[in-house]
DNA sequence: GTCTATATTAGGATAGAC
DNA sequence: GTCTATCCTAATATAGAC
């Protein structure tokens, strides 16, 4: 008996799904350029042929990845603020949820787009419409409550975020290649960059 | 009049340093596989074909720019100890030579050879050669001696050592692609991970 | 919807002229 | 020592059978 509306566009999101899960872990893994639609093709068990049937090419397979995994990231950190808990707690909680290897692809697929040579122009778009402003500006209300709180030192505060998000964005990227020499990031000794030492 | 012996040696030389010095910048931007041979050969300014004259191929220029990087990298960490000053003073030297734009491209060569998927088994190897290990135990002295002066924090050494690499190398990789979100680092904000409060 | 050819181009490597 | 022309493989993308 044949297939009808519903079950066919169940079978085309179904696959969709599948061939974008496994193009996260291909291009995370290996960038843009140096991923083969082959490689795509067999982590998802199907054929060459039948990607292009779904994306029309590999950088709009690229592209669409790194919409979500920029939004899920914005997200992740409005999250924070309805987390219980003191400004020093929920910037710990924002220090494991990057460290998070779950999250690690995500990262890994923003990190190529910002630092491959040969992006597409439409990639370098996504970039800007959520740089690190946008990350800042979300996060200054709550560096400014912890230090009017005392729990964070008092630098200036747009460049204390900076700073922070600097050097988790930097360990997210190592964190990807499970290395045995780089151990697991402690949130607590990070902190300490941040934080008042009596407040840890 | 034809050149003697000297002089093509001269020559033969000078290119081989023209070549790996573009090929260093090439291959710290772009990685060993998405660097291509004629990229190398107009950034040093020759012919496609004179590259192979002097290099038998593509992945033999990469592994003598590895071993090089790492041998250098080492010599860093040992030229600390002939510095004046306390321990904290030589690892604050430390830090800022990790995150000089200048050595940048070294850094990255080697994070390369450590990230890539397809690294030929030679580049392994030279990696195993410099672990992580060699640098802990090039600079266990000298945490050792930071914590009996009440410099650092009394963590275990190993660890702590660990802990801070760890943070300064996903630093430098970042710090190779001048982006403007992220800032160029102070190294006290970072020293604040392992000095004690009040030593700073 | 899915697969197996096939066209096409890019790039590593070599040969041979100068 | 240096260059240009060429070979050859790998990988993107398409066409067409089932």
């Amino acid at each position: 008996m044949p297939l009808n509306e519903d079950q066919l566009t169940q079978i085309r999101d179904e696959r969709k799904e599948q061939i974008m899960a496994a193009g996260l872990r291909v291009f995370a893994k290996r960038g843009l350029a140096h991923t083969k639609m082959s490689m795509i093709a067999a982590e998802a068990g199907i054929s060459h042929g039948l990607l292009y049937h779904y994306f029309k090419s590999k950088d709009e397979l690229f592209l669409q990845l790194l919409q979500s995994a920029m939004e899920e990231s914005i997200a992740g950190v409005q999250e924070l603020y309805r987390l219980p808990g003191s400004p020093l707690d929920k910037l710990r909680s924002l220090t494991e949820l990057i460290l998070l290897p779950e999250n690690a692809a995500h990262f890994m697929l923003i990190h190529h787009a910002r630092t491959a040579e040969d992006m597409p122009d439409k990639a370098r778009q996504i970039l800007q419409d959520y740089s690190m402003k946008t990350y800042i500006d979300q996060l200054l209300p709550l560096f400014e409550e912890g230090q009017k709180m005392g729990e964070l030192v008092e630098d200036e505060p747009r460049r204390l975020i900076t700073t922070y998000l600097t050097v988790l964005t930097a360990l997210m990227v190592l964190n990807t290649h499970e290395h045995e020499d780089f151990r697991q990031m402690e949130p607590a000794v990070l902190l300490r960059m941040i934080a008042k030492p009596g407040a840890l």
